[in-house]
DNA sequence: GTATCGTACAACCAAATGGTTGTAGATCAG
DNA sequence: CTGATCTACAACCATTTGGTTGTACGATAC
């Protein structure tokens, strides 16, 4: 994963419209229509937030008769899930080498 | 914690500038001079990549002398990972939930 | 066929972002 | 005291972001 690719996962998480949307396509389908319906914005606002989304591969967009269906991508979330982690062990190594030298002394 | 926190954590994380300080402060110590030797731009830019991190309470700065130390704030770490775990536990949810209606068709 | 619905996309706008240079105040070294 | 160092902050600039409206086109309903 290259640092353009978690960029644009994170970029993806920093707006509560999005994080929203992520939440809800989760859980159950809509249409990009269906999402725009729940928030006090135009439709083309919705749709950029699905495409910024797209992206970021957390949501995929699947065409049904005239409608675009948008649904969760499990994998996008992983990634974010695991690149935190990893900060996280890095955290830990530095815990536990201060508590070797606490050890030592 | 309101969306506003949210969306800063997460902007923070969305530059990969920002995302080696993080790791390089929760290791060890850095004076903001001594981060901004590490990278092909000006003093003011890092100091305003510090100044994002610190608003995401992400690190903590502190004086020393006529220095300026920057620590590792692991808290805001942990915010951004218990976030993305929920939406692992929402998505695990959905997956029992679907396991379910399978189980009873 | 015609009208409507869902979508895509362009053009535009204000505000935020990520960078720069320059200036000025503290602190430390000699 | 003087000069060098570290920091803060303002001003500026180009690009991106998050929103708008308007237009166009395929799919559906009647």
């Amino acid at each position: 994963m290259s640092d353009a690719d978690v960029d644009r996962l994170f970029q993806a998480f920093s707006d509560a419209t999005r994080r929203d949307i992520v939440r809800r396509v989760t859980v159950a389908e809509y249409s990009v229509s269906g999402l725009a319906g729940l928030y006090a914005m135009s439709f083309a606002a919705v749709q950029k937030h699905v495409a910024v989304l797209e992206r970021a591969s957390l949501v995929t967009k699947e065409k049904r008769g005239r409608e675009q269906i948008v649904r969760g991508n499990h994998e996008g979330l992983q990634e974010a899930r695991r690149l935190l982690d990893e900060y996280e062990a890095i955290w830990r190594q530095r815990v536990s080498r201060i508590a070797d030298i606490l050890a030592e002394g």
